[in-house]
DNA sequence: TCTCATGCCGATACACTGTATTTAATTATT
DNA sequence: AATAATTAAATACAGTGTATCGGCATGAGA
């Protein structure tokens, strides 16, 4: 045995945090999906063993809230600028681009209560910004509404975009080609106006189609912030 | 050996198919949430082993599109009446009152792309309901900014109910006690216009709240059905 | 410095998951 | 009736979240 072979000195266990859990959770969320996170995987990528991860956290699905909050960190800009409309807009574009750098996020967006620090603060700012121009209850109703929208429309756009990339289609032909199954369906004839839709439809790119809706919604909050309830 | 004791003839295998394989599922589901659903366990309920259902279907995930494609059957209402508005607002409101009625829809919702025929069908009478009355793009996204909205807010909803089903706490309380965890983070003081909200803000039963942010959607469709863009 | 106690880390264990594969049984066909 | 084809079942595998337990290393007390 030289001084080559000579065995490793017993590793000091690294010391362990929730900011490095949740970080290797996010790593290996960004590569593989949520699915390819485990408790296992991540303490591996942490040379620890899955147990040690329980000393911080108390259940898998809290690694996943903790997850969510941290992502929240990039949503929530270093200053806020512009009028209420352009608070919600710009919360709302980060939001969709933070899932579009995180596509994990759209499997947990909405599906729980957000109550982690930054998740916090991002619905403060939004607040912050309606405060004083209407009854407390419609400013809770607009954010609400602006907010319910972002997840809807982010989380069918994550949807659409792995199917397409699932079938390694052209967007243009997604629809019109994915399997077999729609194909026949829309052959059946008794879904016309979809079938229309589908053929004369013209292609848009996602993000124009998000902030048209969105803005479709800011103007309602607009007209409701404008005149509010007798 | 009696005739008492003897033993039962060996079960002819029971046959099976998929709408039985999805009723069996949705029942697990709305027992015990999606979480409950295996497919040992479905298989069981259907005195079957679990590799008989690879027969009928090819994944786990397929099943869930099943699942939720069948639940559509219950949103499409029998006969449509009203007019485009009335058939948005009544389709949002089915979808709603369907998760209440199974609520790990709520977990599915928007989670992929739907593609089964009374999914379809839903959609179609959606289309058929404002085809006519602006160009096709503009229909399509007035479909889908309803639909985005609808699925973010039912998701939140569910997910509330759930937090203060955890808790067991009264639905006025609940924020205001979930847990230590948010008391502390509004005694911080970083969140005032949060804190103000939470403290003030009036109870509010969930479907009134769903209803009106609704209607400032469809109020935002409208405009835009009315003044179709340049 | 030696002993004892305490807390933490890793290993082991359990009950379960989705699914591939291999074996057995049953049906159909010649 | 014998063989082929189809179907069900059993077994197997690699993985999961998490409870429990055993040992070791570190700190305190003497």
């Amino acid at each position: 045995m030289t001084v080559w072979d000579r065995p490793e000195p017993p590793t000091r266990p690294v010391p362990l945090d929730r900011e490095r859990i949740v970080a290797a959770a996010i790593a290996l969320a960004d590569e593989g999906g949520l699915e390819a996170v485990s408790l296992r995987k991540v303490a591996a990528r942490l040379d620890a063993g899955p147990m040690r991860l329980y000393g911080y956290i108390a259940t898998k699905e809290e690694l996943f809230d903790l997850m969510v909050d941290e992502v929240h960190a990039e949503i929530l800009p270093e200053e806020q600028f512009g009028d209420w409309r352009e608070v919600l807009r710009i919360r709302a574009h980060r939001t969709r681009q933070a899932t579009l750098r995180h596509e994990w996020l759209a499997d947990l967006l909405g599906g729980r209560p957000t109550l982690g620090p930054n998740a916090l603060a991002v619905t403060e700012a939004a607040l912050a910004a309606l405060d004083g121009l209407a009854d407390l209850d419609t400013v809770l109703r607009a954010v609400e509404t602006v907010s319910a929208y972002s997840t809807g429309a982010i989380r069918r756009e994550i949807a659409n975009l792995r199917a397409e990339r699932a079938t390694g289609l052209s967007k243009r032909d997604w629809q019109r080609a994915s399997g077999p199954h729609l194909r026949k369906m829309l052959a059946t004839g008794r879904f016309p106006a979809l079938a229309k839709a589908v053929h004369d439809g013209t292609e848009v790119d996602a993000e124009a189609s998000f902030a048209t809706g969105l803005d479709w919604v800011l103007d309602a909050v607009a007209a409701k912030l404008a005149r509010p309830p007798a």
